[in-house]
RNA sequence: GCCCCCAUCGACUAGCGGCCCAGGUCACCACUCUUUCAAGGUGGUAGCGCCGGUUCGAUUCCGGCUGGGGGCGCCA
């Protein structure tokens, strides 16, 4: 049975680059009918928060990731937020003590850089002080009142990763130092707390981020120094910013909570992620969840680090927009149409407009963002002229002609996109117009936009008496 | 300083010795469709980091160099 878990640490919002990661572990557990656990790593106390926990739960389901065991479902192996498993590293930090592989060390962080840059080597870190101390040595640290950390006694071995991903790398455990596994305050390292957690939770493979591939031999040691097999490894590429540099705040929006708000759809951002950094045999590109599952391996996962591309994103949120039906689209976009005023009733009584509105538009929305300008005229019973944009638009004797439309639009029955659009051709085509000198500025007038849907599916959506009271008003602002 | 990983168009990638004077997608450019803006269609610009091997033949295999990324924390 695969098991498999992705393990943030509660520091901020969900990142993209944890999110590809959290990505790949589902689309694996998912191929091999496995588990996918969700577990906190949050030993870092200083700057773990509660909130935080909440976001970043929040955030992975609205990707559509859904896991089997995790703090909030629980699960045989729990509980999965570190903080609540302390006295398991305890134990386990103890047994390591009395067996000798590991050790405690009294140092301070001063003293140990004092060492370390008065010594002639130019080895960084910590220089196993601790390793051999006599008895009076250790009972005089003690006397000082010290808080000792506990060391793992680092072998001198060859350790070896064979990687899923990266195939086989070799590591010299005689070049790490002895690395600290249960700080001072007896919360245990990440280091120590990853291998007691997959342990203990039977993690079958260790699905993460490269920047863990030198760290792995310490990890596999202590697996070794417990006498247990340690779990698969996969070491993905990693993702990074357009200057090819860690993905950060200089990057623009780098949490997916931030995609969220910006009007992204989840389905885009899963499907981008998929593709960054593995694809399908044939390159297919758009993927539907079901079908990534299916396509997953770790073995067509590329070796070498990943652009985060917003383009590209951008590009997948618009095709899944016209890929949604407008009721769908209307449902998740009612979050942006309050951000921009609209109450709640308003929306829920203008729903079916806003709904046709959405289908005409669609094609041109990128983000559901974009949704309130599109739609505003629609549903505002005024509009405004943005003077800058009229002067692209304006002709001869176009007030004239207008008021004539004006008094067309009146006699138009039924109000059709259809019979409009008939009326209004002909109309140009009795006065020797041309229509698209008509058109544009007509549309100007009518919606204060040079952009948008079909002419005439927008004045039969605006409706013949906003259509009218729109010319009015424009004309009397035009007359002064 | 030491250790590890990686290296095909601007970006994501296909390629696993001859099918490749390198294919697809995004971006970009042009044309087209068109009442606007898009979307769509057609076409185009653009890449195997460098140097040595191995081989009849290297993008593909090996070594070195260079470049990029990562690790060496009482952060995770």
């Amino acid at each position: 049975m695969v098991r498999v878990r992705f393990a943030p640490s509660p520091t901020g919002y969900l990142h993209i680059g944890n999110a590809r990661t959290a990505l790949f572990n589902y689309l694996f557990a998912r191929k091999n009918s496995g588990k996918f656990i969700l577990r906190i790593e949050n030993t870092d106390t200083e700057r773990s928060k509660k909130e935080y926990e909440e976001s970043i739960l929040e955030d992975l389901k609205w990707l559509g990731l859904s896991w089997e065991e995790g703090p909030d479902v629980g699960g045989p192996f729990g509980p999965y937020r570190q903080t609540e498993r302390l006295q398991l590293y305890r134990d386990y930090a103890n047994k390591l003590v009395s067996e000798g592989k590991a050790y405690r060390c009294w140092c301070t962080k001063e003293e140990i850089e004092k060492r370390r840059s008065s010594g002639d080597q130019q080895n960084s870190g910590y220089d196993n002080y601790c390793r051999n101390l006599s008895v009076s040595q250790i009972s005089s640290f003690q006397a000082e009142g010290r808080n000792p950390v506990i060391r793992f006694r680092v072998p001198d071995k060859k350790v070896v990763v064979n990687d899923i991903i990266r195939g086989t790398v070799i590591f010299e455990a005689g070049t790490l130092n002895d690395f600290v596994i249960m700080k001072s305050n007896e919360i245990p390292t990440f280091h120590f707390a990853v291998v007691i957690d997959d342990l203990s939770m039977q993690i079958t493979h260790v699905i993460r981020g490269e920047d863990h591939l030198s760290n792995t031999p310490k990890h596999i040691l202590i697996f070794e120094a417990l006498g247990c097999n340690p779990p698969a490894f996969a070491h993905m590429s990693m993702t990074l910013g357009t200057d090819r540099t860690r993905l950060s705040k200089r990057h623009g929006a780098t949490s997916v909570r931030q995609y969220r708000e910006n009007g992204y759809l989840a389905e885009a951002m899963f499907n981008y992620l998929a593709l960054l950094g593995w694809s399908s045999k044939d390159n297919q590109e758009i993927f539907s969840k079901q079908q990534l599952i299916e396509e997953f391996s770790l073995q067509a996962c590329n070796k070498s680090n990943a652009i985060f591309d917003p383009a590209k994103l951008l590009w997948l949120n618009a095709l899944y927009i016209r890929k949604k039906s407008s009721s769908e689209i209307f449902e998740i976009s009612l979050p942006f149409l309050e951000k921009a005023g609209y109450s709640k009733s308003e929306l829920e009584q203008h729903k079916k407009i806003i709904e046709k509105v959405i289908d005409v538009e669609k094609e041109k929305l990128k983000t559901l963002q974009d949704i309130p300008e599109r739609t505003g005229y629609f549903i505002s019973e005024d509009i405004s002229w943005n003077s800058e944009i009229e002067k692209k638009v304006k002709i001869p004797e176009f007030e004239k002609t207008l008021s004539e439309i004006s008094d067309l639009l009146k006699t138009i029955e039924p109000f059709e996109k259809s019979v409009i659009e008939a009326t209004i051709r002909r109309f140009c085509e009795e006065r020797n117009l041309k229509c698209i000198e008509v058109f544009n500025p007509l549309r100007f007038v009518l919606t204060g936009q040079t952009k948008g849907a079909g002419l005439f599916e927008m004045i039969e959506l605006i409706g013949k008496q906003r259509c009218i009271k729109r010319i009015e008003n424009f004309l009397k602002l035009k007359t002064g």
